[in-house]
DNA sequence: CTTGCATATGTAAACGTTTACATAAATTGT
DNA sequence: ACAATTTATGTAAACGTTTACATATGCAAG
């Protein structure tokens, strides 16, 4: 592979200015600068992006940290941080943790020696030491559908109590008294803990009691809902709704309780969490809070790119949330 | 921050002590390294590895080129790409090109200039120039989802005429006559083409006469497969069953069609392609042709890395695709 | 104790850029 | 045509590792 100084030679001038003809080709003459490109031509000259991150410090690479690229909620937000990094000419080092701790820390290590610019994390848990340790060595980070409202790591999410609380609060308004709630792991998600907060001071605010057994914690999956659900079902009293926090958890639980025999959205209300694409695309369509994925994503990235260039104060930002009600949730029945 | 030469002062050693106690800890005393160790603690050292990068000339990164993250079928082979990736410490770049060639080019690029190992790509055009440039420079790389069962690039996929051969096949021995094909754009994805010749080869081989009405080419996607329904519904003499290219297309087309008052699938049988996680838990469960997505990543993760690391031959690999029959599809009324 | 050998450590160049600074060349005004 | 100024180009060091090679150290056998 040929280098600058290769082209250099060719084209009888030195390393700076062909340097220069790369960079800012305007400071450098016509005549100049058409010998150094005749020259890159011929030797099929190829920039090495690597040897500048090298020196100038800056890879201009970032590294996205998410639970699985699997959920398409995930999914979407990335989109959002790419398209704004590729916008920027930054690249995107993609990582999934499994909602793992130790493959969080792990990845942030790793992605820190690769030198990246800086970190884009869905963390598994945002008050942990990982966050910690970036905060306190003072690398730039943004944290997504991060639920924290101040601090000292930029962050941007959603209002979790809210969406949860608004969720239940739509089908207490239905009538629905028994309203179960299935939750990702609290112990993986802090997201789901707040949905659930939400939740729970709903039923509260309107007179019903807390009833523990109508609280499932699965993993974040389709299997997880229905499984989940089947069992609530099972019960001598069944609910007859359900609120999931997330709508893979909803969509298994549509499944759920259709082998169980149910009519939806008639024997079972369902609500869920995200408003990905297909939700819309089922039957009954989902009612679900929406969370907007793809601008968190496209925030988060530019959040970072900020404090990257700027060193700009952390800053947290609230996005906003909405229930999308659709055909999954009806009144009692009766 | 600190570097091996802080490391080594404070250590009392050389840098290249210092440096094989980083790589090769064996091949140093016991003593040397612990005031090594010890050094590398109090400095707070962290390793460069950009800079490694640029002295051995790899980067242990691949890069990723797919569509859209947002099609779970990508979303599952990336995770295999990742999984595979991350057990040998490689990191991958992901990028989307989202059906356009050209940004397909500028992302081969920009990545080659980042220095990355290997490509791992879904091409647009497989047989376009971009690919051919890659080959002529001896650049390690995978096509994944791959048509091409020989040639001088590594390859892996699945034989897409077979699929459409089979999701045709399946209709056709239900009973139907009048089969719709809703497919990808054909000059965006050379499967989707691949499929629809299996399509037309079967329907030919079982004497049922090709009406180019019946076949739709649309945008992979939810919205895509409702209104290309929808418009064939139309028809004097609508299809009895539609093969869609893809599953999002399949379950935009379950939509279209019961916004027309169809009940399925009993009016309309739909049969579609790649099998992600949502299709088993729609109503009716879609009948579709699976195919291994995430084996499909982690072979092609690891075909790239013997490529690059043993200089392998080329070789193509076709996996095995299979029709998953569920509640979509039944025989024609009557 | 030596000698010889194996093993551990050190030396210094190399990787391909960028960039501060120095110098040279072009341009302007007189 | 010359000085003064502006603009273009060159020089060389720097970035943080690795690694071939040279040297030093430790150890075993005589």
């Amino acid at each position: 592979m040929s280098t600058i100084l290769d082209v250099a030679k060719l084209a009888g001038v030195s390393t700076a200015t062909v340097s220069r003809v790369i960079n800012s080709p305007e400071t450098v003459r016509g005549g100049t600068r058409k010998k150094v490109t005749r020259a890159m031509k011929i030797c099929n000259y190829k920039y090495n992006a690597l040897a500048r991150g090298f020196v100038t410090k800056q890879s201009d690479t970032i590294g996205l940290i998410i639970p699985t690229i699997n959920n398409p909620v995930f999914a979407e937000s990335t989109s959002g941080v790419q398209d704004y990094a590729d916008q920027q000419k930054i690249q995107v080092i993609l990582g999934n943790t499994y909602y793992r701790n130790e493959q969080e820390e792990s990845l942030v290590q790793t992605l820190r020696e690769k030198q990246v610019d800086g970190l884009i994390i869905t963390s598994t848990n945002p008050k942990g030491a990982i966050i910690k340790t970036l905060t306190d060595e003072n690398f730039p980070f943004v944290l997504l559908y991060s639920t924290v409202k101040k601090g000292d790591a930029s962050a941007v999410g959603i209002d979790n109590y809210q969406g949860g609380y608004r969720a239940t609060d739509h089908l207490v308004k239905l009538g629905h008294e028994r309203i179960g709630m299935v939750a990702g792991s609290f112990s993986i998600s802090d997201r789901s803990f707040h949905r659930w907060h939400g939740y729970r001071q709903c039923i509260k605010d309107h007179g019903i009691a807390y009833d523990k057994d109508l609280l499932a914690q699965t993993d974040y999956s389709l299997t997880g809902g229905r499984d989940s659900v089947k069992k609530m079902l099972s019960y001598k009293k069944p609910p007859t709704a359900v609120f999931c926090s997330n709508d893979f958890l909803a969509l298994g639980a549509m499944k759920g309780a259709r082998e169980l025999g149910l009519n939806l959205p008639q024997d079972l209300s369902i609500v869920g969490f995200d408003d990905i694409p297909i939700a819309s695309y089922v039957i009954p369509e989902l009612t679900t809070i929406r969370q907007p994925a793809y601008e968190m994503g496209k925030l988060g990235a530019k959040l970072l790119l900020q404090c990257i260039r700027e060193q700009t104060k952390p800053v947290q930002l609230m996005l906003e949330s909405s229930l999308i009600i659709r055909g999954s949730t009806t009144g009692v029945p009766g």
